[in-house]
DNA sequence: TATGAATGAGAGTTCATTCAT
DNA sequence: AATGAATGAACTCTCATTCAT
């Protein structure tokens, strides 16, 4: 063995990270179904062979690619909500780190948006898995304490929190062409709350 | 001449009918990518051949296809927007209107909506003028008599327009399996609205 | 329609028998695997597309090829048998019609072979059934008759029906570059005979 | 010098042993041409680099594998054979030692039958030197030694040995999935030796 | 006007082989 | 001697489009 196996294992890290990054791309500008394997190996600088040595197929490149891009979309989102305790407060923060994960990760979130509206039934609900964190957040620390705190109306927090979710994701995927939102998460969280008010 | 040319345009009209309605079918439930041209002239009752008899492309099927639904919708909605006249009635009613013109025509709607998020900026381009009467009818018809009347603040009714509009697609083309819209046309009308008061 | 619809099933006969002809040929010089359809295609005359039109996969022209050879082996060998009486006598005229058959089909009948001996679990099950006519054949017309006139010894006739169509098998795929077999039919239905004989 | 000339050589005769088993069971299976280096290096358990150290090619591999299986399938022959004497006899022994080890190595066993109908003529060309032997075997020690007994009818020895060989791969070749002959090995070399007889 | 057989560029995928380490 | 990441030619299959009839 010549390499130790922690450098094999950063090459192959780095590799898969740049078809990814270059699949991030492809899918934005081209949405799944014209994304071109040729042309995401060649603009990760790899040949085609070398793409299926770490992807089986385009279909996993575009699973894997749901599931990295979820799991960050996710993991900010939470850790912020989860830093302000207040639920009215908790829910302005979702808006608010939602919208600026659009913003800062624009090809990856346009092309979750393209799938999310695509006509990829498996594919939608790959991502809907992949979202699921987000509800359970919505539900189980937005919506039931602040009914808990009698400062929400006593809706079903399952079902409301599928409807934040959509508007979430209604609002949050305009954006013009230069990156930025037609709405501030200010006014679509106000006209939640609005909602929720008790 | 075998038919009178009254009867050869009735003929052709009603081929041609055919031929978009088992498209705006396939698009719906495909996408425009995954269409297929054979498939939709074999649905339709036709060969191949007739098929590119009344269209010289799939891409001008789907703008004819578009470019039909965009005129359905938009005459629908201004007939019954311009049937009242309190601007803030009329809002409500473009909303109300809008609403069910996607539950009567689910499957052009959705391949309409699916085209809205798709990677096709020609196709997007082409939908947002084909839509423009009703930014106009916001516009000219709603927002500039309401701010005229004092009833609204004194927005840009362009832009806002624009907003309205967004508004409408994001909370209009979200439908569980059954058809069903998660929001109502009147919440979303509350919404603006509330927006909008002076 | 501007052809009638029995010369469009004509030439779609024609090409399909064109496609299938060549698949012959290809099949028996190359085996499935090295098969090449476009190959093939080119070969009879047409384009790749073309050869799509008629068969919706490389498996499947195989397994049209199988029922194709199959259903005239078959054929010839029933209709020979039944041409005559004696059990002895149709078993000697089965060996000599199986054995002429893949002496006039010798491409199609090297296919055939190949395939039996193939590591295509799925495409030797199909070749199993396709054969099916001619185990019946030995068990009902031949064999079964023969015991009960006791020409033949009490033996099972189904298991042994089996083994001869092995023997033939075995026997009549031998053949020399020209074609010729290593061993008559005669001395083949012989040997079947002399284990028979009651 | 890490290692001893004799350990080297023992581990480079483990490591090829290795890929050669490996090998048979891939070729038995898949066939030569659905065969697949990496996979076989993987089920070694080496890399695929490793392979090509004792490799030069796929085709090597295979050459290497017929030489390997076909060595052992003559020598194991040819002993029990000459361990008697008499003619027919040894015609006896010839084919209840080849079926047992059919039976014994039956993975490789399928692979050199597989490759004896399979498609590729250089392959079939190498395998039928390997078991030379065994024609001159049934040639020099069987058959003429039968014929200047007066024990055999007065046939041409070689054509005659070939013959035989068929005989003994058709119907050795025939095992059911548990890996049990349709024939049992007295029974062909009953058949040889009627024909035989003087 | 209607037909459908024919086309072929282009896409996804496989895998034997190389070579730097 | 051993490794495994990288390669790219080759293959199967799709489908928008053409055109002779």
């Amino acid at each position: 063995m010549r390499h130790k196996a922690a450098d094999r294992d950063q090459i192959r890290e780095e590799t898969r990270g740049a078809l990814l990054a270059a699949a991030a791309e492809e899918f934005a500008v081209q949405g799944y179904d014209r994304a071109n394997v040729n042309r995401i190996a060649k603009a990760a600088g790899f040949a085609i062979g070398t793409f299926y040595n770490y992807f089986p197929s385009k279909r996993d490149l575009m699973l894997a690619f749901i599931d990295e891009v979820a799991r960050l979309h996710v993991d900010i989102i939470v850790a912020q909500v989860r830093g302000v305790t207040d639920p009215g407060r908790r829910l302005e923060v979702f808006f608010q780190a939602g919208f600026k994960f659009v913003q800062d990760h624009l090809t990856a979130a346009r092309a979750i948006f393209n799938t999310l509206n695509g006509p990829d039934e498996a594919f939608r609900l790959y991502l809907f898995q992949a979202y699921q964190p987000l509800f359970q957040l919505l539900s189980e620390d937005v919506l039931s304490p602040g009914i808990a705190e009698n400062m929400f109306r006593n809706v079903d927090s399952e079902t409301t929190a599928g409807l934040i979710m959509l508007i979430y994701l209604g609002t949050g995927s305009q954006v013009n062409p230069a990156g930025e939102h037609w709405l501030q998460p200010e006014q679509v969280a106000d006209f939640a709350l609005s909602a929720l008010r008790a």
